[in-house]
RNA sequence: GCCCUGGUGGUGGAACUGGUAGACACGCAGGACUUAAAAUCCUGUUCGCCGAAAAAGCGAGUGCGGGUUCGAUUCCCGCCUGGGGCACCA
């Protein structure tokens, strides 16, 4: 009886599923544990070998909580909302509902292949309405709450309202426009219109202006990819910035808390950095600066308002405030507009046109130094110096105020600006400015700095921060890079927002109302003015009549990936987007498993709605996963052949003369190793090569190797169906895992694959043996084949536990040659070897378990206990070194006394010969490990 | 430029807290079984030296150069280099 895989492989897989053997409870006595693979986005390109990487190691971990008796949640669904399903459905005339819907089968098919433990009941899809009612349905509860900073959190808008009617906005800074203040009689006397402007400013889902790359003549909006040197990258039109009514989510509200948040979660350092970087928290203060009198020596009929005739910069290093020899604000800056002097307005406004005629691209490209004076001066508050205010790009209109205060000798960038415009420079650091660098030091003393000189310029921050506040003049201010998640697209396959709009008011629709569906058209061009295309079917929007037009807008992908995790828990719940009880017990994502390419776009605002949920008291808990695993990516390793120019001749790698030849892509499935099948080529891209001629290195055609990502177009990909068919799932799994830790990187190649085919055969004969039918017996095993057997017990289950899979795979390895070495066929052994392989190779296992005569499945089997007792050794083979080198080895038992074990050593005839008759110095003893003696 | 990661045989990799470097595989070479092939099994395989060969022995060796230690792939300092991320954030 030979390991027939396919028969054995479909038979448990269909009855795995009549068994309904891997639906989950919610509710059961056992531990929950919860793993999850991040979402993945059906494309139609099909699975390559690299994206079962995760999926195969999160299949084991469950498998394996599972046989150690835990209740585990392992779901699988779709994101399938997206902008490629609706570029793909432009391009070729299929709506992406259908697109979609014959993807995910194909998607399905393939990990079906591969024999994943998904409770396929629990499985979600993005775009289906049951599941985006409940993204509306959050959206709502953002919308309707607003971060109250008193309490840090989350709360209903309906409070603030409150607030607003006995006390004003007093109590509750306005995160949108923090100049806004008015009173509760104020408030009360405001029109509806104005109050609902006002709340929008406090919502955690909100309304803005924002700017936009916008093409007039694509009528579109573009992503900055899609611009090239300020034309549209396709058909070249002009492309400008514009202000554009877009969705948001205050995301910077919670900064601090997704900061802090970082210290309860196992995610690794670099994607903590990450996140940390991507926040960007940084403390300084705001000082305000007067203008001095030149510049109020304005163009006739303008005076400057007397708050605006103030210029307001951030710093993070106050303590240089005596080393400052120029402002530098954004070209945005509104303040420019009433500073600038007559003589500059000329050169002010030709830089402005500049500025406004570049790109993002373009600015970040190539790094130029511009600037342009204003005409005016900013006077130093502590000595009374006047300092030029000037304009340049490299400050940022969106950062701090807009406005910097510019210290050349501690600021690289300062000091380019006034080495390029010949400003002069101060130098307040004394040696640790050497004239041709910036030194932007915090340990040096400070010198010409007026009441600071003799300090250390970290000791310097604080306390001109606190004088600065005693003087009234500034502020302890922090700042963060994270900006508001833009929240819309003027697409079509995305969720609707449940908003309607009425004289310029934003309505929530009525839960009641939800899901609002997405119109089934068929057409999906842009609408006018920026608006998505269900601003295009008025029959839509118009369908709640008096009460409003709809938003035409539509939600970015990240809006239904934000909270799938816990629609998993409760799936097919049309009361609630998850009952607080089954979200109670299942809880956190115990292990996320997925690539670092969502380091701070999903992983950052599932975090915020979390939290956010967390707040609003709808789940117990505010971070969503407690432990990140993140995959390394399978590189493809691609194979050349070699073109003489201009010919059809081929030429081994071997002879290639560099120049004489074209290197292009060969498909690496007509490749064994590297040597090429040439029939195949000739057949290759309907036999494109069917003339071609071959210059072979010993009868052999050998390809050029190469390793780089793997994609389509270097025709490195390696797909899992051919290896499954080939091999089986079990063979697969285990050679995933088999290729190297499961977080780092490595090249793909299909040819090792065997080794581990080889070795579930050599398992399997140990069963049954080709032409003896069954071997296994009911003998009693020998403390031999135990030792082997709780050796591999105690490392298999070590390295589970600790993702370090390619280890496992190998110890399975060594245990079944050991056993065949042994020629241990005994059932009580090999059946527990067959629980620890379950949660890596499930349908071998699962079929050896039958035959052994067990009725139950192996996937409830209990997973074996390791006894120490069993592999305890009485003695150890000691390494013997002299001096650090290994001369050789001694058999000494493990109770041996230091004083046996030196008797023993020294009276050895080859360490007699290494001492050289040299007297012993030490003798250096760690029982267990090892001896090394020193002369 | 900054941050994170890695660098070990022909290849993928192992060595978990400093203690016999190269486990386990792939590949390669030789052999057994076979009419033959496949499958399977056995032996060898870091490099150099010594040797006709085998055995044994010696020396070097974990990107490079130093250091700490009885002992370093592992810890420290300085470089080189592959991969990933961020990049005017004041």
């Amino acid at each position: 009886m030979e390991y027939n895989f396919r028969e054995i492989e479909q038979k448990w897989q269909s009855t795995w599923v009549k068994s309904k053997a891997y639906q989950v409870k919610n509710n059961t006595d056992k531990p929950k544990y919860y793993v999850l693979d991040m979402f993945p986005y059906p494309s139609g390109a099909g699975l390559h070998v690299g994206h079962p990487l995760g999926y195969i190691a999160s299949d084991i971990v469950s498998r394996f909580k599972r046989l150690k008796g835990f209740n585990v949640l392992h779901p699988m669904g779709y994101d399938a909302f997206g902008l490629p399903a609706e570029q793909y459905a432009i391009e070729h005339g299929v709506h992406p509902a259908k697109s979609t819907a014959q993807n995910i089968d194909n998607f399905r098919k393939q990990l079906d292949n591969i024999g994943f433990c998904y409770d396929w009941e629990r499985e979600v899809r993005t775009c289906d309405a049951s599941y985006y009612k409940w993204t509306q349905w959050i959206f709502l509860q953002l919308f309707n709450s607003f971060y109250n900073r008193q309490l840090q959190k989350a709360a209903p808008v309906t409070d603030l309202i409150q607030s607003f009617e006995a006390n004003g906005n007093a109590d509750h800074i306005c995160p949108g426009d923090n100049s806004i203040r008015f009173t509760a009689a104020e408030w009360k006397a405001y029109s509806e219109k104005e109050q609902q402007d006002i709340l929008m400013q406090y919502r955690l889902a909100f309304c803005g202006y924002g700017e936009v790359n916008w093409c007039e003549a694509l009528g579109t909006v573009l992503a900055n990819d899609e611009v090239v040197n300020g034309v549209s990258e396709r058909g070249g039109h002009p492309v400008v910035k514009k202000k554009l009514r877009q969705w948001y989510l205050r995301i910077t509200e919670y900064a601090d808390r997704l900061l802090s948040g970082l210290d309860t979660i196992e995610f690794s350092e670099a994607m903590k950095e990450m996140q940390t970087n991507w926040i960007g928290k940084s403390s300084g203060a705001e000082i305000s600066f007067e203008l001095s009198a030149k510049s109020h020596e304005q163009p006739t009929g303008s005076q400057p308002a007397a708050q605006s005739s103030k210029l307001i910069v951030y710093t993070t290093r106050p303590d240089t405030i005596f080393g400052v020899d120029f402002m530098v604000v954004a070209p945005e800056h509104e303040l420019i507009e009433k500073i600038t002097t007559p003589e500059q307005k000329e050169a002010v406004d030709a830089y402005i046109t500049y500025v406004k005629s570049r790109s993002d691209r373009e600015r970040q490209a190539e790094k130029k130094i511009t600037g342009c004076f204003t005409g005016a001066y900013a006077i130093n508050p502590f000595d009374g110096r006047e300092i030029p205010v000037w304009i340049s790009e490299y400050v940022l209109a969106g950062y701090g105020t807009g406005a910097i205060m510019a210290v050349p000798c501690g600021d690289e960038r300062d000091f380019r600006f006034a080495q390029h415009f010949n400003i002069p420079i101060t130098n307040i650091i004394g040696d640790a400015y050497d004239g041709t660098d910036a030194n932007p030091t915090k340990d040096a003393i400070l010198s010409n700095s007026g009441f600071l000189d003799g300090m250390k310029m970290r000791d310097a921050i604080e306390l001109v921060i606190n004088k600065l506040e005693e003087m009234g003049i500034g502020k302890r201010k922090v700042n963060y890079k994270m900006r508001d998640a833009a929240f819309s697209r003027q697409r079509y396959w995305g969720e609707p927002f449940p908003i309607l709009w009425r004289n310029g008011i934003a309505y929530p629709l009525d839960e009641s109302q939800l899901p609002l569906e997405l119109p089934n058209v068929e057409s999906y061009s842009p609408g006018p003015e920026g608006e998505g295309p269900l601003s295009n079917i008025p029959e839509w929007t118009h369908q709640f009549g008096d009460k409003g037009v709809l938003e035409t807008n539509t939600m970015p992908g990240y809006a239904g990936s934000s909270w799938y995790f816990l629609r998993y828990m409760d799936p097919h719940n049309d009361n609630t987007f998850c009952n607080r009880k089954v979200s109670d017990y299942w809880n956190q994502v115990d292990l996320y498993i997925g690539g670092t390419e969502h380091a701070v776009g999903h992983l950052l605002y599932s975090r915020m709605w979390t939290k956010a949920l967390y707040d609003l008291g709808h789940i117990g808990f505010d971070e969503p996963f407690r432990k990140l695993l993140n995959q390394g990516m399978i590189q493809g390793s691609s194979r050349f052949v070699y073109r003489k120019k201009g010919t059809q001749t081929f030429i081994s790698v071997g002879l290639v003369n560099k120049e004489e030849v074209d290197q292009l892509h060969v498909d690496v499935n007509i490749v064994d190793g590297v040597e090429l099948d040439i029939e195949a080529f000739k057949k290759w891209r309907n036999g494109e090569y069917a003339n071609a001629e071959f210059i072979l290195e010993e009868g052999k055609y050998i390809c050029g190797v190469e390793v780089e990502k793997m994609s389509k177009s270097k025709f490195n990909t390696v797909n899992p169906d051919t290896l499954v068919e080939k091999f089986g799932a079990d063979t697969f799994r285990m050679y995933e895992m088999f290729l190297g830790p499961v977080d780092q990187s490595k090249p793909w190649d299909t040819k090792g694959i065997e080794g581990v085919h080889r070795f579930l055969k050599k398992m399997w004969r140990l069963f049954f043996d080709e032409n003896k039918g069954q071997v296994w017996t009911n003998d009693a095993p020998t403390a031999e084949e135990l030792k082997v057997l709780h050796r591999t017990i105690k490392k298999i289950e070590d390295d589970t536990e600790r993702f370090s899979f390619n280890t496992a795979v190998s110890s399975f390895m060594i245990c079944v040659n050991e056993l065949s070495d042994l020629k241990c066929h005994k059932k009580e052994i090999l059946e527990s070897l067959l629980i620890l392989l379950t949660p890596y190779a499930p349908h071998i296992a699962e079929e050896l378990w039958q035959q052994l005569g067990n009725s139950g499945s192996i996937l409830d089997a209990s997973y074996p206990v390791f006894n120490a007792a069993h592999v305890t050794e009485t003695s150890k083979e000691y390494p013997i070194s002299i001096n650090g080198k290994m001369r050789t080895n001694i058999t000494i038992a493990l109770d041996a006394t230091e004083d046996q074990v030196k008797e023993l050593v020294l009276a050895n005839e080859l360490v007699q010969k290494w001492m050289e008759g040299k007297p012993l110095k030490k003798l250096i003893f760690v029982k267990g490990k090892m001896i090394n003696i020193v002369i």
